[in-house]
DNA sequence: CCGATCCAATTAACATGTTAATTATCCATG
DNA sequence: CATGGATAATTAACATGTTAATTGGATCGG
């Protein structure tokens, strides 16, 4: 005799609780889809001896100069360590510099050189045309209801973070 | 490879050619609002010793089995080498064996162990679980709109896989 | 002034992402 | 059956994701 089951409100009825297929799981969507974006972008990048979180970085410092390494991590999300390493790799280039504060020795203002400067104005206008035939491709539409959607999805998630 | 992308005669004539906000970029989009999803998924995870991926591909084995491993890759959305190196993982904690198949050496069946099939029954309910609280803090309807720009925006990219 | 403590950034260690090279096997053809 | 070309899987090499430990500098209380 099995023990009588409580309300099952709208369990699937499934007999042994099969999770949902992989390919319908938000992540695994979510993480296909923007693959299938970055694609896009991942070749130009490629040829101008880039990856991706590299010309992030870039990206962020073009919007605003100088930043400290805290808030460039924040960003241009990534974390501290991960762009620890990436401006190794881009000063060793020569696309960014760093300086101590000299109000706070711990703190590294970080800038764009001009050969920084130089390469984010070549690469931002072949981005924004991949980026206009995706939105040509995709719909105005929907793109600006995929956006409302992930930001309200972001929104909703927040606030999981509690402080001690 | 990157397309050849066809004779862009449009090439916007702005003045000063501003890439957008990083924020507002759709992989950054995209990618903020997947961590903030996976956010919820790790810590659990993280409690069974596994990560994301190797979930993925326990997951993955649970829907069907055996898989050969290019199958396998496919199906749980991991490039082969990395999916190599997870299944050595996996096959030394012993959730997952290999085995070569008899009518052609070079593919392996994988299969989940006792162990793994245990693995997998005992943290399938949790992470529905996450998944249903998940869904009641974004709505049901939300949700099923997001799936639907996610797929067809991957439709849409698709085609973009030249074969020689 | 000094030691305890906090803080910014980096380094360490390990897992995965990514592309190229390698290994082992299969298979078609001479 | 030998051999060259395909194919499956792994390994190699380097970049990033992730958490913990470390380093060097600030700060505060005594």
């Amino acid at each position: 005799m099995t023990a009588p089951r409580a309300s099952a409100k709208r369990t699937s009825a499934a007999p042994h609780a099969v999770l949902r297929p992989l390919r319908r799981s938000l992540p695994m969507t979510m993480l296909r889809a923007r693959e299938a974006v970055m694609e896009r972008f991942r070749g130009m990048l490629r040829d101008h001896g880039l990856t991706e979180q590299q010309w992030r970085v870039i990206r962020v410092l073009a919007e605003r100069e100088p930043l400290e390494v805290t808030d460039l991590a924040a960003r241009s999300f990534l974390l501290p360590p991960s762009l620890s390493r990436i401006l190794k790799f881009l000063a060793e280039r020569r696309l960014v510099t760093r300086r101590a504060l000299n109000a706070d020795q711990r703190r590294h203002a970080v800038r764009l050189t001009a050969a920084g400067r130089r390469l984010f104005r070549r690469i931002a206008p072949l981005s924004e045309g991949i980026y206009r035939d995706l939105e040509r491709a995709f719909g105005e539409t929907n793109l600006e209801q995929l956006y409302a959607l992930l930001s309200e999805l972001e929104q909703t998630l927040a606030p999981q973070k509690p402080k001690p």
